[in-house]
DNA sequence: GCCAACGTTGGC
DNA sequence: GCCAACGTTGGC
């Protein structure tokens, strides 16, 4: 049973460009530091679901891409890193908090921007529209999930 | 930079 | 366990 999320990442810090430009078009998705965005990756994403790829805290966030899950869940090590913006001092190695995925992108697509998503009645019920949502992982409905690559005009095996 | 909305922390 | 204070997200 393939699932389907919007996972959110800021392009300054990794725009769907820079992915691309990484071996495979793939990254590891670290710094998720919310209990619920990480128990979507624990407990519901799978291997091949679908993503898509959405820049936030920008000029234009909106859908960018077309990405699919390429790994299973392993532990964050940017948790651990005192280096790290995502360093949490109190996760400890045997009892790891942050969990990530890798993220394989497939496609770049026009930006679907947040205006463009929030005027089409057939995302209206978007969890990712839903006033104040700040989830940076959010599980995305088939039809949704359709729509818009529909509306891209993506087909994805 | 503002601020609404939501999450987390910590005193009690 | 409650809840006020504080921190973060993220659009605008």
């Amino acid at each position: 049973m393939t699932n389907y999320w919007l996972m959110k990442a800021e392009p300054a810090e990794a725009s769907i460009d820079d992915v691309l430009a990484m071996p495979n078009a793939t990254v590891g998705w670290t710094g998720v530091r919310n209990y619920q965005a990480r128990n979507f990756m624990r407990d519901g994403m799978q291997l091949g679901d679908g993503v898509l790829f959405y820049h936030s805290s920008c000029a234009e966030p909106g859908i960018v891409g077309i990405a699919r899950v390429a790994s299973g869940v392993t532990v964050d090590p940017t948790q651990f890193d005192p280096a790290s913006t995502y360093f949490d001092a109190a996760s400890k190695p045997d009892a790891p908090r942050w969990l990530l995925v890798d993220v394989q992108v497939l496609h770049k697509t026009r930006n679907f921007t947040l205006p463009q998503m929030r005027a089409d009645a057939a995302l209206s019920d978007m969890l990712v529209l839903k006033k104040g949502s700040r989830l940076s992982i959010t599980p995305v409905e088939p039809q949704h999930w359709a729509h818009i690559l529909r509306t891209l005009g993506i087909s994805v095996s």
